[in-house]
RNA sequence: GGGUCGUUAACUCAGUCGGUAGAGUAUCUGCCUUUUAAGCAGAGAGUCGUUGGUUCGAGUCCAACACGACCCA
């Protein structure tokens, strides 16, 4: 196919005749002595008036993204992951031999040069060459210099493509690396212990979706890729681990979108001897200080519209959110049997064995979700939907629960977990029996977490937060593939 | 799973009523020693996503399929 396209033979035939002419494409030995950032930053010293002869010499190499030839002299720019410089390559400065090399440079090549810095007539900030060699020949075109790679699905089957030519993309995967370190160091700093537990689990439990399975050939067994690390973890606080987190991929066999990726990174952490109230207020010193930190401030900007992450955040019980975020009234949410009505009258179809507690929650996804634009903390979730939360010493139809939610997504779930090892049993029995016809759902009760529980956990919250989601809002990123290096899409055909 | 839109040169995009496939960038040749999307002159480059249908004739109309985007479930 393309192995016959023009610009493709033309540049491996220019590639075999530097080759010929003695010049490695693909050595290994050029070292620069400075990064691009290095020389923008000497470069404040440098006047028009500095001579090109003075001053001290720098070698750098990077991506050739620009190139401008005359007849006997040539600039070029080049990007390394610290930044551009414009180069200058005269034929009287490099030489005739290096000169005639250096014609054959492309835009796209790896290239070295060593040279000193001055100001062009017009002011920028450019490094003459004193010498300029190959460092590593690229045989495929760079997108176009005007409009770059804009193709949305190029940009993802070829991120390092898209990471090349779109300054703005590598901003935001750097960004997310910030991120996830700020997470580690908060977290860190509260005495909590990053822990690593198994991705491959025989039981998929902790979550409810329908997980990937795999085989184990040795040992003869079916393994699901996890779809939470919570059993995990919570095994740990048995064990005496009292804070503990992971930041970690989970795996759902479900559909795609702008907001589900099969595999994402989660972070779930948990505290003994804590409730779900601490976890609100740790949530929103966390968020609050890492958006300060990543963007500058606790206001940020999510498609137009602005958020203000500074604590303290709303808080309303579910059935808070109903009455004044869904404009439902008081007297219908107290109701089981008006509540359910009210679902029904709203096209939402129940499951014969859901309650009210369902109803409660379908209402709340149909009415309130997409008005939390600034962050607010759900709480008091039904029983009902809550399988692992501890149930409100109160009322005992609700949980010690809460979700958190900022620009009408969920971006956080937590509670006050369930220690009582006679009540988890029953629940997970009872999830068996109501998960239907899909048996790729609870497989099974998890026994050994039982068993774990029975030796006494000790009291202690949980929360998990999507780091894929967190990293949108704070990069003002619309999609979850714009967060994700490498996100999941359908084969290329013919590949 | 359903709906809408998209797929034309390496990239970004035009393509009229169905009648010889276009531009800019990139590439190649020539000129050019301070350019900034360098410039000037010339040249080459296409399985119009795939398959089938309608038609004298299809990039264009119809159908199915593939991939993607957005919305919905």
């Amino acid at each position: 196919m393309d192995e016959l396209n023009l610009i493709l033979t033309q540049r491996r035939q220019k590639a075999d005749e530097l080759a010929q002419a003695g010049i490695p494409l693909y050595g290994n030995t050029f070292r620069p002595t400075h990064r691009v950032t290095e020389l923008l930053a000497d470069g404040e010293r440098v006047t028009a008036e500095t001579s090109p002869e003075s001053g001290p010499l720098y070698t750098v190499a990077g991506r050739i993204v620009a190139l401008r030839k005359f007849g006997k002299a040539t600039f070029l720019q080049i990007q390394d992951e610290s930044g551009r410089i414009q180069i200058y390559v005269k034929k009287e400065a490099v030489g005739e031999e290096s000169y005639a090399a250096f014609k054959k440079f492309d835009m796209g090549d790896l290239a070295g040069f060593s040279g000193r810095l001055f100001r062009t007539k017009t002011g920028e900030l450019t490094l003459h060459a004193e010498s300029a060699q190959l460092v590593t020949k690229s045989l495929r075109p760079l997108p176009e210099k005007f409009h770059g790679l804009t193709d949305v699905e190029v940009r993802y089957r070829q991120r390092y493509v898209d990471l090349m030519v779109n300054p703005e993309v590598r901003e935001t995967f750097r960004k997310r690396v910030e991120i996830i370190q700020l997470v580690r160091e908060f977290l860190v700093n509260r005495g909590f212990l990053e822990v690593e537990t198994p991705m491959m689990q025989p039981i998929a439990g902790g979550a409810t979706a329908r997980p990937f399975k795999t085989h184990h050939n040795a040992l003869g067994i079916d393994l699901y890729l996890r779809i939470a690390p919570e059993l995990y973890l919570k095994r740990l606080l048995v064990g005496g681990f009292e804070r503990v987190f992971e930041i970690n991929r989970n795996f759902r066999n479900e559909g795609l979108s702008t907001r589900h990726n099969p595999e994402f990174t989660m972070l779930e952490f948990y505290q003994a001897y804590a409730s779900y109230h601490d976890l609100m207020d740790l949530t929103e010193e966390m968020i609050s200080w890492i958006a300060a930190e990543v963007t500058g401030s606790m206001v940020v900007t999510y498609q137009g519209q602005e958020v203000d992450l500074t604590p303290p955040w709303r808080r309303y019980t579910l059935e808070e959110a109903l009455v004044a975020v869904g404009g439902l009234a008081p007297g219908t949410v107290a109701d089981p049997a008006k509540i359910m009505a009210a679902a029904r009258e709203r096209g939402i179809e129940l499951p014969p064995q859901a309650g009210p507690g369902k109803a409660k929650t379908e209402l709340f996804e149909l009415l309130v979700e997409e008005k939390l634009i600034d962050p607010t903390f759900i709480t008091a979730y039904p029983t009902e939907v809550s399988p692992l939360a501890r149930r409100n010493e109160q009322n005992p139809e609700v949980t010690d629960r809460f979700e958190l939610f900022i620009t009408g997504r969920e971006m956080a779930n937590a509670f006050s977990e369930l220690n009582d090892p006679v009540d988890q049993r029953q629940r997970f029995e009872k999830q068996i029996a109501e998960r239907g016809d899909d048996e790729e759902i609870f497989p099974e009760v998890d026994k050994d977490f039982v068993r774990a529980l029975e030796y006494g956990m000790p009291p202690a919250a949980g929360q998990g937060i999507g780091i894929d989601r967190l990293v949108m809002l704070l990069t003002d990123s619309p999609s979850i593939r714009d967060v994700i290096l490498f996100p999941h899409l359908r084969p290329e055909r013919g590949e």
